[in-house]
DNA sequence: ACCTGAACACCGTTCAAGT
DNA sequence: ACCTGAACACCGTTCAAGT
């Protein structure tokens, strides 16, 4: 697999899934606003029925529209995940191997780490099938194996490094970062630094 | 602080809290090897209650006993801990510092990964005052610290690495591990190292 | 001193009844 | 086609009543 190989396809998939009937839609657009909202206060694993009823919606209505919380989840992602997905194209036509992996690393461990739970919701949905979350997480996956290859054929990467690996860590990072509200980005670049130059000090 | 200042203070403290009558210290050791075999298969946020179902007294019995999830999830890990701790100052006597360290972080990852959920409530107690898992957290991060400062004045790891950044790799890796029953050691080994020795290529 | 069952408020999920 | 309130089973926690 090479960065050629990175697309676009699928990614604005979701906007299906809107109703097209004109008050459905009200009601879907207001669940997602209000889902950004609490799992912003307070994590992915927060309650559904408080969702519902802050969205001013009855709880089966919700049900309707996102049968598993893993669903609405993901489409409160879905826009921001357009751009990441995007900028991960990018970085692999317009900057250095090393820099472009760990930008888009950068970008990945911010957007895993965004909702407090979330990283433990993407690695339960990495596998499963019909996983609307699952998929996100394959492109995620798919991205960083292409930037990882280019690195490493530019030699700037160990070449026994595994994708799984790469993937583990960040999302480790990712992890600890969703932990405090108050960890910035600046801690996310110093932890993946710290595992990209190692942490073994060098004789100079 | 050196390694040196590694002690056993308070580490078999938790002794003190089984009860002395004959019926409810019964119903206290149920509750503890019940609450291992719960978290081992279901996770540390498994039910309170099908605990004191499994161990066969009421619930209200073990919330006497435990007051908190905290409690109940250091006390089940209690002796393990001890084990840990103990290794831990022996490294520091007999292990070279960078060895000591690897074998240190290790086995810290090896105790927060053993159930899953349990990092999420090491990191939720770390700070929180009167929580006994809080107190098990601050001797594990007491020790990295020893040990850090002892591999970085024998000039063996970078000078600028912070105890709670180490603390937080460790803490990430550990989650990854705490999430898929099938990882081992190894796989810990592995991403260790990998942070360790750091991802970029070396020219040789 | 210790144990218990019941009570309370909450949650996720489903479903029959409505427009 | 879409929405709703109610129902069901579950959970964490507390408390009055027991020995």
């Amino acid at each position: 697999m090479t960065a050629t190989e990175i697309t676009d396809t699928e990614i604005t998939d979701w906007e299906s899934r809107r109703p097209k009937r004109a008050d459905a839609r009200r009601n879907y657009d207001a669940v997602v606003e209000a889902a950004r909202a609490a799992f912003a206060r307070d994590g992915v694993d927060t309650s559904i029925d408080e969702i519902a009823r802050s969205a001013g919606v009855g709880n089966a209505t919700l049900y309707r529209h996102f049968p598993t919380r893993d669903e609405l989840i993901a489409v409160a992602l879905a826009e921001n995940m357009a751009a990441v997905h995007k900028r991960g194209a990018e970085l692999a036509e317009t900057e250095e191997p090393l820099v472009a992996l760990r930008e888009w690393l950068l970008a990945t461990i911010a957007q895993i780490g965004t909702y407090g739970g979330l990283p433990d919701s993407v690695l339960d949905a990495a596998g499963r099938e019909g996983s609307l979350l699952g998929v996100t997480c394959t492109h995620m996956q798919e991205t960083t194996q292409a930037l990882l290859a280019r690195a490493q054929e530019a030699g700037e990467i160990r070449a026994d490094v595994r994708m799984d690996e790469l993937f583990d860590l960040a999302a480790g990072i990712a992890w600890v970062i969703s932990r405090d509200s108050a960890a910035d980005t600046t801690r996310a670049g110093r932890l993946l630094d710290l595992a990209l130059v190692g942490l073994i000090a060098r004789q100079t």
